[in-house]
DNA sequence: GCCAACGTTGGC
DNA sequence: GCCAACGTTGGC
């Protein structure tokens, strides 16, 4: 089982647009960045951790704690011409683009800030305190994952 | 294959 | 709203 962070802007899709949501579940739509696709459709599993992260807002930082419930599979808003996200070079027989379904497990007690995980030596080396980060699905090891979550 | 232009992300 | 950083696009 493996870790992850997922960003969403608070403004599209939050914390408690998922807590809301039937079975607290929602599919995750809308990547198209490669490295992150990648990610989901490769590495990905059910049970796996996500960290839920709200970022493009007035307090970016963690705000959740979610699971992958399924596995990659294709994400159809590619499909849809009228879609926001849709992209015709993804084809239903030859997809480009997938995606995960992911449930909340819990809301934090509090939101554990950007500002405050900057400049500690635990997380050293995390992708998302790396200059310009723009990667909205990113790896978190076991020792991130638990260091992020004790400082709740 | 290069690279300039452009669009997007996301912190501040 | 600003702007730096980065990915993508498309002309050549």
């Amino acid at each position: 089982m493996r870790y992850w962070l997922m960003k969403s802007e608070p403004g599209e899709f939050s914390i408690d647009d998922l807590e809301r949501r039937p079975n607290r579940t929602e599919p995750w739509d809308g990547v198209r960045n490669y490295q992150a696709r990648n990610m989901i459709r490769d590495e990905m599993q059910p049970g796996d951790g996500v960290l839920f992260y709200h970022s493009n807002c007035a307090l970016p930082g963690v705000v959740g704690i979610a699971e992958v419930v399924r596995g990659a599979y294709p994400d159809p808003t590619a499909f849809d011409p009228g879609h926001r996200h849709y992209d015709p070079k993804s084809r239903p027989d030859r997809p480009t683009w997938f995606m995960v379904d992911v449930r909340l497990v819990r809301k934090l007690a509090r939101t554990i800030t950007l500002a405050e995980l900057r400049g500690r030596p635990e997380l050293d080396g995390f992708p998302l305190l790396r200059r310009a980060n723009r990667l909205s699905v990113m790896p978190v090891t076991e020792a991130q994952w638990r260091f992020i979550l004790s400082l709740e």
